[in-house]
DNA sequence: TAGATTGTTAATCGATTAACAATC
DNA sequence: TAGATTGTTAATCGATTAACAATC
């Protein structure tokens, strides 16, 4: 069922193929090779092959890959697939933004979500109505939940965290400035989003990048006018 | 001035040992070793020692580093010692919560708001005042501004990324579904936000990790109760 | 000084790229 | 079949870790 030591770096790079190639099948691709996909995506053919070779053999010799296949296999290896109900802990502008953002379309359909503040109770995001934060032990009682979303000042972040995991959650989507993985157990999945990381390695790309010498690993190939 | 070669993976933890320090630093150490922070961070003792001095020598044999010390070299190599004007295209909901965000204590000023929607003109983010996307030109001959925050869709992100660029703009904080460093000049510097691929990863560690089996690189080194 | 801990070189490990036989 | 392109092994490259001399 599951594969064996496929490593982060891998993984990482899934979510950015599928992607590729669901824009291909919107403009009518329906078959790709290795070797033009590497081109419009900026990577090597053979990372792109040895990636998918991690799970499977998706293509076939002097063919290449059916687009709409291989991006079937991607979303099945990243779990999309299934519906992942989800809740989001925090109504405030983040939460709010998740909330709208139309991830129900790669099956994560948020049931819930949770605030402190009693001005924001019963405040609808998309169709669902903001609870208080209290109500959600009894929640989880009666709800499939697979997904905690964590949209709450750091301070807040770890006790939640800890009460989510007493109540059955297993995997995290963490935005508060605080890295949850290193206080939870083992067999919670977290995965910590620093806005604020992203925001200053822009900074050091702007105050480091000189003309023609790029950083983020993309040759300067040609002088474009 | 600028440092040569120093590899994408070091500045990617920059940001995170910059955390840590202040962190450190908010409850009262001063001082700090390799070997404590790594500790703490869950990284090796040789990688910190290794990451810093890419940079010089921030540490003193036998003593270890004065966190505030090098918290402020990381800053500075950041370019958090400075104020950084930035403007956030696309007015929604995450163009709102990113407005809010705080950014600010890490010198990212946010200058002006920008959307196309008619209903949003003149709505207060902080104290900057939405402004409609055809001002964008004129308001950028008549102000600095360093970085563009795109909270737009995807089909927009292009052509309002192509005409940024046109009015001096080198620096995109971009959030569409697209890779835009893959399209503009390469003295652009762009960092990519995929809040979706970020959660089809926690998709992937929520459905192919087993009890006792971390994907995230982190060793499961004890089975806490 | 003795002890501690850095800065830095060398060794290891893992990830990426190249090459090519297999095969559609 | 001939041509193309994969799947996969081998070679290279880069990043991480270990080790230890330098030195505070």
């Amino acid at each position: 069922m599951r594969e064996k030591g496929i490593s982060k770096a891998v993984i990482s790079r899934l979510p950015r193929y599928y992607r590729y190639l669901g824009d291909l099948l919107d403009s009518g691709v329906e078959r790709i090779s290795s070797g033009e996909l590497s081109e419009r995506m900026k990577v090597t053919a053979s990372q792109i092959r040895q990636d998918l070779n991690n799970f499977g053999g998706f293509g076939q010799q002097g063919y290449g890959y059916n687009a709409r296949v291989l991006r079937g296999e991607i979303g099945k290896i990243l779990g999309l697939d299934k519906v992942h109900p989800m809740i989001i802990i925090g109504a405030g502008h983040l939460g709010q933004a998740l909330g709208n953002y139309g991830f129900d379309k790669n099956g994560f359909k948020v049931v819930g979500v949770f605030d402190i503040n009693p001005d924001l109770a019963g405040m609808k995001i998309r169709d669902v109505s903001v609870q208080m934060l209290d109500e959600l032990p009894e929640f989880l009682d009666n709800h499939v939940v697979e997904i905690a979303t964590l949209t709450i000042p750091r301070d807040a972040a770890v006790g939640v965290a800890e009460m989510l995991v007493q109540n059955g959650i297993r995997a995290i989507w963490n935005f508060a400035h605080t890295d949850l993985n290193l206080l939870l157990p083992d067999d919670v999945v977290v995965e910590n989003v620093h806005l604020s990381e992203s925001l200053m390695r822009l900074s050091y790309n702007l105050t480091n990048v000189v003309d023609g010498d790029r950083k983020d690993g993309h040759s300067p190939d040609s002088k474009k006018s």
